[in-house]
DNA sequence: ATTCTGACAGCAA
DNA sequence: TTTGCTGCCAGAA
């Protein structure tokens, strides 16, 4: 792991991090809401990316919560398999044809929840 | 310094 | 409605 995106001190990919850790158990959210928490609305690629580096974290980043505004597991690829679904399935989340089902029940809005 | 890519989102056709 | 392009931010080559 020389190669990783080695963050020197907090930044965009940090804030990403704390946020993920925020996300209750069960429940999902999405890049954007993510990416407007962070007050950058449109950069959810960016928020995205930073999960790409997540490995790059010292801790477990629950990355798995992370989906798309479709509430797509299109990072389930990412986690090598189908450990995203298996994690999200434990938690009590139901994936269907790698889709979460109740996503907007179980969405969870760190804009909304948090402050 | 410039260009491309990336686990997205929004808008136009 | 679906499909495609653009915009956004950050990092790697």
């Amino acid at each position: 792991m020389l190669n990783m995106p080695v963050k020197k001190h907090n930044d965009f990919f940090v804030m990403v991090y704390e946020v993920a850790k925020l996300i209750p158990p069960g429940r999902v959210t999405s890049y954007g809401a993510i990416a407007r928490y962070l007050g950058s609305g449109r950069s959810a690629r960016t928020v995205g990316w930073a999960l790409n580096a997540c490995s790059a974290h010292p801790e477990f980043v629950p990355a798995h919560r992370v989906v798309n505004r479709n509430g797509l597991l299109t990072g389930k690829r990412h986690f090598g398999g189908s450990t995203m679904t298996q994690l999200l399935t434990a938690e009590g989340a139901i994936i269907e044809d790698d889709c979460i089902v109740n996503f907007k029940a179980m969405f969870w809005d760190p804009s909304a929840e948090l402050e």
